[in-house]
RNA sequence: CGGGGUGUAGCUCAGCCUGGUAGAGCACUUGGUUCGGGACCAAGGGGCCGCAGGUUCAAAUCCUGUCACCCCGACCA
């Protein structure tokens, strides 16, 4: 390829509303323009690399078995009304209508129109395990898309979907996509994790997050740092604490006239926050719940949202609320005393304490030397907080890390969620009708290039891995334009890489090498050959890897077995 | 949805307070010089100042409305 017949498209000066590395990177490189809030157009340079994505998770995909297809980005409102999802999806699902002003949305993801193909199409269990996939542009309608392609509103997503009659069936697919994910990511050159995540809103049992590594991730993930256990901090669970020890101390009173928080508390009692209990105090659909964290610990939300007590949803008791039940403003709130009607939750770790602090339910005073059972009642004791670095290993190998990563894939086990409300049924070896059991299996392909690119920067630009390149090969010609036998040089160089399978882009414009070579760093590309007039009478190509410090000499004549050696040919 | 901010040339922005013929740098075109790390000189092209009303002899500038975009938060596979 030809830069002449390329349009590269880069921009020296950075633009105003580009926030991260990648996002910063790709609109100078030339790889996407914004047309409108998280929508994006994929230029010529971009696409090539979204198009080497797609052909690594394609490849993939069908060696793992699944079987691809393509299902249409504008689904019928009745299809989501069928599972319940076009009231439940809410605003993220982008809604519209035809001249008929019949409703459609455009997908967000593929659920339901996967079922309503199996249902129509699959009929019995000869015909099952069935993997199916698909590459396709998707659109959720984000309250604030950023970041680029990274967090867009439209982006392209491969996602799969299997069905089984049995949970047996289900884990042996779950695990061979599992497999393929992690051959996606190695084979992308990408530093990743296989992490255990919450189901969310898809919804199931078993769920894992493949995370790339970044520092600018807007996911945090725990990991030990001797076992391979890796979790999502949303479901990280810490080793539980040993047993409480017993009470040592009287309960007492203490005067604290203006400290609320669990840090002016600490101070002016001389203790440390792991002796305190702090209580918080939620208003569920039934009524008051407190639950009780230890003062260095963090409430984690998506783990007091599975409690019995708080189905259907929560929010924090109003100052009034809390007033009425604890008798003292916030601040002042603990287990001991509270009014029976309200269940007292403790996490693991505060229900490990004795002779803790806590806020008394009076104004200005708190407690020391309190106890579980002796003075404060214990409803129940639940893991309610998020893990922090330090904390043991769940099982029992290391400490927990925590460290940021970018979501790019996620796999569900989802039960019958979908198939039940779906009505898909296949028949069984008895001709009984079967309901199937569903997994699904995500990745976010342009996410992933935004990824790459925040792994595999420098303050020059991008820094492809090789199975990402654009092109493998920066062919550049100095001065050209001013020299008919370095013309042919560089031709016939080109097209001897051309034919020997590589991907090269000959920069054939009539700049001065210092715009050019600025160029081929900003976009990345993972080797560079540089022709000169010099290198000509020298016999020699100059050779540079987009990481190396310097250049060197390679004889023309052993460039090609250089080359062999030193570059992988393109999938 | 709440709070804050910005809309002026392809990009980055000045001009607005104090109304009076639309600006700079970068990019682009042409000519010349230069030529291994984002050159220089000269000459050019390019803007309904987001949109709609209003005030005024006169509006990029003041007022009202509206739309879009950005940031923080809430929210979110």
């Amino acid at each position: 390829m030809l830069t002449s017949r390329f349009p590269l498209c880069t921009i020296k000066e950075t633009p105003a509303d580009a926030d991260t590395a990648s996002h910063r990177l790709m609109l100078r490189a030339g790889m996407i323009r914004k047309l409108a809030a998280g929508i994006y157009s994929w230029l010529p340079l971009g696409l090539r690399v979204l198009r080497k994505v797609e052909a690594v998770v394609r490849e993939e995909m069908l060696r793992a078995g699944a079987v691809e297809l393509l299902m249409p980005s504008v689904q019928p409102r009745e299809l989501w009304e069928e599972s319940g999802r076009w009231e439940k999806y809410g605003h993220l699902l982008l809604r519209m209508q035809d001249r008929k002003e019949q409703w459609f949305c455009y997908g967000p993801t593929h659920e339901e129109v996967i079922c309503n193909i199996v249902r129509n199409e699959i009929r019995s269990y000869k015909q099952l395990p069935l993997t199916l996939f698909q590459i396709q542009t998707k659109f959720r309608d984000e309250i604030r898309p950023r970041f680029g392609v990274m967090r867009a509103r439209e982006f392209v997503m491969k996602d799969a979907y299997s069905f089984h009659l049995d949970q047996a069936s289900l884990d042996t697919t779950y695990r061979v996509m599992y497999d393929a994910y992690a051959r996606i990511f190695t084979r992308l050159d990408l530093k990743f994790r296989a992490v255990q995540a919450d189901s969310g809103d898809i919804g199931g049992d078993l769920s894992h997050e493949f995370q790339v590594l970044a520092e600018s991730g807007e996911d945090a993930i725990a990991f030990s740092d001797q076992s391979d256990y890796a979790a999502n901090v949303e479901l990280a669970q810490a080793a539980p604490p040993p047993p409480r020890p017993p009470p040592s101390q009287a309960l007492k009173r203490v005067a604290t006239p203006t400290q609320k928080t669990i840090a002016e508390v600490t101070a002016f009692l001389r203790v440390v926050p792991q002796q305190c209990v702090k209580t918080l105090l939620l208003r569920s659909k039934t009524g008051l719940v407190a639950l009780c964290l230890r003062g260095d610990h963090e409430l984690n939300e998506i783990k007091a949202g599975k409690l019995p007590e708080l189905q259907g949803g929560w929010t924090l008791a109003t100052e009034a609320e809390v007033l009425a039940a604890s008798s003292a403003p916030v601040g002042f709130i603990g287990p001991v005393g509270l009014p029976a009607s309200i269940p007292v939750i403790a996490d693991r770790d505060a229900a490990a304490l004795a002779d803790f602090v806590c806020g008394a339910n009076a104004d200005r005073t708190h407690l020391t030397g309190a106890n579980w059972e002796r003075d404060a009642h214990l409803t129940r004791v639940a893991d309610l907080r998020s893990v922090v670095a330090g904390d043991r290993s769940p099982d029992g190998k290391g400490q927990l890390k925590i460290a940021r990563g970018i979501e790019v894939g996620h796999i569900f086990q989802n039960g019958r969620k979908y198939t039940e409300s779906m009505h898909v049924g296949v028949l069984d070896e008895q001709g009984k009708l079967q309901t199937p059991i569903t997994g699904c299996y995500g990745i976010g392909v342009s996410r992933i290039v935004a990824a790459a690119i925040e792994q595999n920067h420098d303050e020059r630009g991008i820094i492809w891995p090789q199975p990402l390149a654009p092109f493998q090969i920066a062919l550049l010609p100095l001065n050209m334009h001013k020299s008919p036998k370095l013309q042919t040089a560089a031709q016939a160089l080109h097209q001897e890489l051309v034919a020997a399978g590589f991907d090269v882009l000959m920069d054939d414009r009539e700049l001065r090498p210092g715009p050019m070579f600025a160029d081929m760093e900003l976009i990345g590309i993972p080797h560079r050959l540089v022709l000169s007039d010099r290198s000509l009478d020298a016999g020699t190509v100059e050779y540079k890897g987009r990481r190396d410090e310097k250049p060197q000499d390679i004889a023309r004549q052993d460039l090609s077995a250089f080359l062999q050696k030193h570059l992988r040919l393109p999938v």
